[in-house]
DNA sequence: TTGACAATTGAATAGTTGTTCAATTATAAT
DNA sequence: ATTATAATTGAACAACTATTCAATTGTCAA
């Protein structure tokens, strides 16, 4: 059997043999892309970037976007189930705040790459 | 006129107030997240951890990667127009290479925040 | 309990994206 | 010139995603 999905042979095996063994396993690739995902979006970008601020209910992020609050919940909920931020219930509003320390830093090397 | 989009008031209209003006300009925002997009592909991410270890051609690549060269190609090019990547014909090869010194580090974020 | 408000949810839609396939370009070797 | 190999390209298809809309849940106030 055959399952090789390439359509050629490598130009230099000695090269792709010594790389080979330091590539990421899949579920690790799998999560990194899937982190990137979530940031790839400038609804989420903003969302974060707000809530870096300040704590801010649902209906206040959607009046500083200028969206409706249906889309803002569904990418808040993008955001919690990738862990980047939490959100806890007082009286009729749910407030978010971001839930992880990394976010910052991440944007800031993003800035860096782009040239601020 | 009334070119609102969000469907209700801000529950805490100062804390909006004092938020709006950090947030980051529109352009800013979508150079942002087009980079997380560019990220947020498992073969994009191999790409590049691969290109860290060593330069490549796209036939050794696609050898790595288990894929055709044809689609190794097509998101070498994705990374190409991001400036992540860049690449120098030697023969019937084209060698790539990384082309961002950011990219590592942004990598390592990445891991610190999926935990290792 | 009735009415109003905040937020969430699910379905639908429109737009985007990754891979495949076939065709093409460019280079090297015979 | 002809053949073979490396890579790129564009079109097509399937899969995915963000927003909208309508309906629903949960909480507070009267």
């Amino acid at each position: 059997m055959d399952s090789r999905r390439s359509d050629c042979e490598a130009t230099n095996i000695d090269i792709v043999n010594r790389v080979r063994p330091n590539m990421p396993e899949t579920r690790l690739l799998y999560e990194l892309s899937d982190f990137f995902k979530v940031m790839g979006d400038s609804t989420r970008i903003q969302l974060l970037w707000a809530l870096e601020e300040s704590e801010m209910c649902v209906g206040d992020l959607a009046v500083l976007l200028d969206m409706t609050k249906s889309a803002v919940s569904h990418q808040l909920k993008v955001l919690r189930t990738a862990k980047l931020v939490r959100s806890k219930k007082i009286g009729k509003n749910v407030y978010y705040a971001l839930d992880d320390h990394h976010v910052k830093s991440i944007l800031e090397k993003a800035l860096e790459h782009i040239g601020e």
